[in-house]
RNA sequence: GACCGGGUAGCUCAGUGGUAGAGCAGCGCACUUUUAAUGCGCGGGCCGCGGGUUCGAUCCCCGCCCUGGUCACCA
C-alpha cells in the first residue's frame, strides 16, 4: 500500500498527472476483441491494425525486456505487450511505476504472440488513475460473500460472471418495457412515499416529512395508484420500480425489491395467463437467448403454455397425500373443518384465520416447493385477497392466480375489484384482522374508495418480481446475487478492512 | 426470531495451552513472446470484541458483535 503511494508520487515527479481528466479511446477493449480477436497472426501481420483503448490492469508479468499487462474493461480482457524500445522513455518510466489495479490507456499495433495470444504491442502508454489499495488475489479471487456484496465494485473487477448477471438484468428490464410498450401500455411512476401504504399485505417502512409534520410510508406496492390511473382512463398502464417491505431478509427477500405491475382495462385474470406466458418467454429470449433455462441443476421451460391448477385442489390433494386419507372439498370450506385439518397437518392456526387463510397456509406449507416448472395456481380464497374480484358464482373465491417457478412465487395477478361498496367491506374485514394482531393486514384507504366510486373499468392487473425473474434466468440462488447493493448491516471501515455497502 | 457453520497476513486458507504458518499479492534481483510465468532473497499479524480459567489463551469456558446457510413470514 505504501509502495503504491510512493509510485503515485514518482509519477507526479515525472510530470505525469496521476488522475488526468480524460482520454480518447478509439474503442473499448470489448469492441477491439469483438472486431479483431478472431483474426489470425498472419492476418494481423498482413493488415496491420493500430488501436487505442483503455482499462484496468489485472495482471503484470515482467520478463526483463518483455513485459505483459492484462487490461480489462469489465466485459473483456486484452493483453498488452510492453517493451522499452517500443516506447518513449517517459512512457516506459510510467510502465515501471504501474501497479496491479491501475487504469491505463494504450495505443499500439494488434498482433499475436508466439503462444497465439491476441495482444496490443504498445507504442504509447497513458496513465489514467491510481489504484491505491490492493485488489483481491488473482487466483482465488474474491469469494467472501459478505465482501462481494458490500464492495460490489471489487466483485465486478475480479469475478466476470457478476457483470453478466447484471447485463441479463438490464436486458430483462429493456425487454419487458419493449413488450408492454408495443402493446399500448403507458409507463408511469407513482409515489414511493405514501401516507397510507397499500396494495399488498406487508409491513411498511415508516419515515417522516418535516414540513408537513406527517408520517410517510415507503410503498409496499404501487397497486392502488395504478388503479386510480385506470379510473382516470389510462386503460393500459405499468410501472417498474422499487417496493419496500419491512420484513425478514432471506435468499428470496431483500427489503427493497423491484416489481413490475401492469393493469389492462376490460381484461380479466384468464387474459393475463397467456399474456404472462408470452411476456416471460419473450424476456427470457431477449435476456439469455432461450426459453429453457438451467436452474439449480434442473431445466425449467418457460415455453407456453404453463400448467394451471386451482389452489384449493392443490391444497386438497397435497393434504390427502400427506395424511393418507381423502380430504373432501368441503373440508376447506368451513372454518372448523379447515382448522381441524390444519391441526392434523401440524400447522399453526390463529383465531383470526378463517377457512380461506387456513387453506392458503396449507397450500404454502405443502405445495409451493414442489412447483418447479412454471405453474399458474388460480382461484384464491377471498379472505387473503382484499383487492381481487370475486367469482360471480362463488363469493368465497376470487379471480386470482399466482405464478410459481422453481419453488418460489414469481407473479401475482387478479381481476381487479372495482365495486366500491365491496371494497369498503373488504377493507373493513382487513381492519378486523389488524385488530386481531395481523400487522400485515391492509389499511383503510378512503381516497381509493372514492376513486372507485367514480367508476373504474373492469380490469386485470399483475405484479411480477423482477429480481426473482433475473434469479431464474441467471441460475442465481440468492436475491442478493441479482441486486448490485443488497441491504447489509452498516459496518465501519476499519483498519485493513474494506468499505461498506448500501447499509451505510 | 430459532438452529447449524464461520471470523487467523491485502486475498484464499492451514494450525497449536508455551516466540504465529502456507500459497498468492507486495518489495529486491535475474530473465527478449509470457499468461496462476519461473528461480533466489525480504518485509508483513490487537489470531472479531469483552470477561473468566491458567504460570501462560489465537487455542479451553462464558457473554457480545459481525457473517454465511437452514427454518419461520413475505414477493
Amino acid at each position: 500500500m505504501l509502495q503504491r503511494r510512493t509510485n503515485l508520487e514518482e509519477l507526479r515527479k515525472l510530470g505525469v498527472a496521476p488522475y488526468p481528466n480524460r482520454f480518447d479511446p478509439q474503442a473499448t477493449i470489448h469492441e477491439v476483441v469483438e472486431a479483431h480477436g478472431a483474426r489470425s497472426a498472419e492476418a494481423l501481420e498482413a493488415g496491420p491494425t493500430t488501436t487505442r483503448t483503455a482499462g484496468r490492469i489485472l495482471a503484470i508479468r515482467s520478463f526483463g525486456k518483455a513485459n505483459f499487462l492484462v487490461l480489462s474493461d469489465g466485459r473483456a480482457r486484452i493483453q498488452v505487450y510492453v517493451r522499452e524500445d517500443s516506447l518513449s522513455p517517459r512512457d516506459f518510466r510510467i510502465y515501471k511505476l504501474l501497479d496491479f489495479g491501475d487504469w491505463v490507456g494504450v495505443e499500439g499495433r494488434l498482433f499475436r504472440t508466439k503462444t497465439k495470444e491476441f495482444t496490443i504491442w504498445a507504442s504509447q502508454l497513458e496513465f489514467l488513475a491510481k489504484c491505491l489499495l490492493p485488489l483481491p488475489e488473482k487466483w482465488h479471487g474474491l469469494t467472501d460473500i459478505e465482501t462481494r456484496y458490500r464492495q460490489r465494485y471489487l466483485d465486478l473487477v475480479v469475478n466476470p460472471d457478476v457483470r453478466r448477471v447484471f447485463e441479463v438484468r438490464s436486458r430483462v428490464m429493456a425487454a419487458v418495457r419493449e413488450f408492454l410498450g408495443a402493446r399500448g401500455f403507458l409507463e408511469v411512476e407513482t409515489p414511493m412515499m405514501q401516507s397510507i401504504p397499500g396494495g399488498a399485505l406487508a409491513r411498511p417502512f415508516v419515515t417522516h416529512h418535516n414540513a408537513l409534520d406527517i408520517p410517510l410510508y415507503m410503498r409496499v406496492a404501487p397497486e392502488l395508484y395504478l388503479k386510480r390511473l385506470t379510473v382516470g382512463g389510462v386503460e393500459r398502464v405499468f410501472e417498474i420500480n422499487r417496493n419496500f417491505r419491512n420484513e425478514g431478509m432471506s435468499a428470496q427477500h431483500n427489503p427493497e425489491f423491484t416489481m413490475l405491475e401492469f393493469y389492462q382495462a376490460y381484461a380479466d385474470y384468464t387474459d393475463l395467463m397467456p399474456f404472462t406466458e408470452a411476456l416471460l418467454a419473450d424476456a427470457a429470449q431477449h435476456a439469455v437467448g432461450t426459453d429453457r433455462v438451467a436452474y439449480g441443476g434442473q431445466t425449467i421451460s418457460l415455453a407456453p403454455p404453463f400448467r394451471r391448477v386451482s389452489l384449493r385442489e392443490m391444497a386438497r390433494e397435497a393434504a390427502s397425500a400427506r395424511l393418507g386419507a381423502d380430504v373432501a372439498p368441503e373440508d376447506l370450506r368451513s372454518r372448523d373443518k379447515a382448522a381441524a385439518l390444519a391441526a392434523r397437518l401440524h400447522l399453526e392456526v390463529t383465531p383470526a384465520m378463517g377457512a380461506g387463510r387456513i387453506t392458503a397456509a396449507i397450500f404454502e406449507a405443502l405445495c409451493e416447493d414442489a412447483l418447479v416448472q412454471p405453474t399458474f395456481v388460480y382461484d384464491f380464497p377471498t379472505e387473503v385477497s382484499p383487492l381481487s374480484k370475486q367469482k360471480p358464482d362463488d363469493p368465497d373465491t376470487v379471480e386470482r392466480f399466482e405464478l410459481y417457478v422453481a419453488g418460489f412465487e414469481l407473479a401475482n395477478a387478479f381481476s381487479e375489484l372495482n365495486d366500491p361498496a365491496e371494497q369498503q367491506r373488504r377493507f373493513e374485514a382487513q381492519l378486523r384482522q389488524r385488530a386481531g394482531g395481523d400487522e400485515e393486514a391492509h389499511a383503510m384507504d378512503e381516497d381509493y374508495i372514492r376513486a372507485l366510486e367514480f367508476g373504474m373499468p373492469p380490469a386485470a392487473g399483475e405484479g411480477l418480481g423482477i429480481d426473482r425473474l433475473v434469479m431464474l434466468l441467471t441460475d442465481s440462488h440468492s436475491i442478493r446475487d441479482v441486486i448490485l447493493f443488497p441491504l447489509m448491516r452498516p459496518k465501519p471501515v476499519g483498519s485493513g478492512q474494506w468499505a461498506v455497502g448500501s447499509g451505510q
